[in-house]
DNA sequence: TTGTTGACCGAGT
DNA sequence: AACTCGGCCAACA
């Protein structure tokens, strides 16, 4: 089992410097996406904030955070917020939000294509064709923590 | 202004 | 289980 320490290092590498913000794209991947999370007001923080509350060994979806949130926003949303989840700061467990299938949906935007999954099995969490096990039983909801 | 694009979701087939 | 489809809504071109 890792420690939280361990996990934010793992993340940590997937991000670009602090200074060098500009250069986004970690896998060349990505076309358009949301700007900085402190220029819009934002749903962002809210976001990052019910992420962190995450347990280790524990996921949640783009829906219930959402919902979750108290604000007028959609799962989709939530999404977009995601989109740029490697500029949160402090860092933030991303790899416990999944899509409502418990399909790791974001599994592109981490350094390597299976960067998400190692995080999520090292917290004793079974993935199989990129999708969660028991999805029920790990399911945590940011709504009632 | 309009059309397209998403780390989405639920219902339907 | 694996698909579609309509609704969702901020940012871009």
């Amino acid at each position: 089992m890792a420690t939280d320490a361990d996990i934010v290092h793992l993340i940590m590498k997937t991000y670009r410097s602090k200074k060098g913000l500009p250069s986004l794209p970690p896998a060349g991947n990505r076309k358009t996406g949301p700007k900085e999370p402190a220029d819009t007001p934002s749903f962002f923080e809210r976001i990052y904030e019910l992420v962190r509350q995450i347990p280790k060994g524990r996921v949640t979806t783009y829906g219930a955070l959402a919902e979750a949130s108290g604000l007028k926003i959609t799962a989709r949303m939530a999404g977009w917020a995601m989109y740029a989840a490697d500029r949160a700061q402090p860092p933030i467990p991303a790899h416990r939000v999944v899509n409502s299938s418990g399909v790791l949906s974001g599994k592109d935007h981490f350094s390597t294509p299976t960067l998400m999954q190692e995080l999520l099995e090292q917290e004793g969490i079974v993935v199989k064709k990129d999708k969660i096990q028991d999805f029920k039983t790990v399911f945590w909801d940011p709504k009632s923590p």
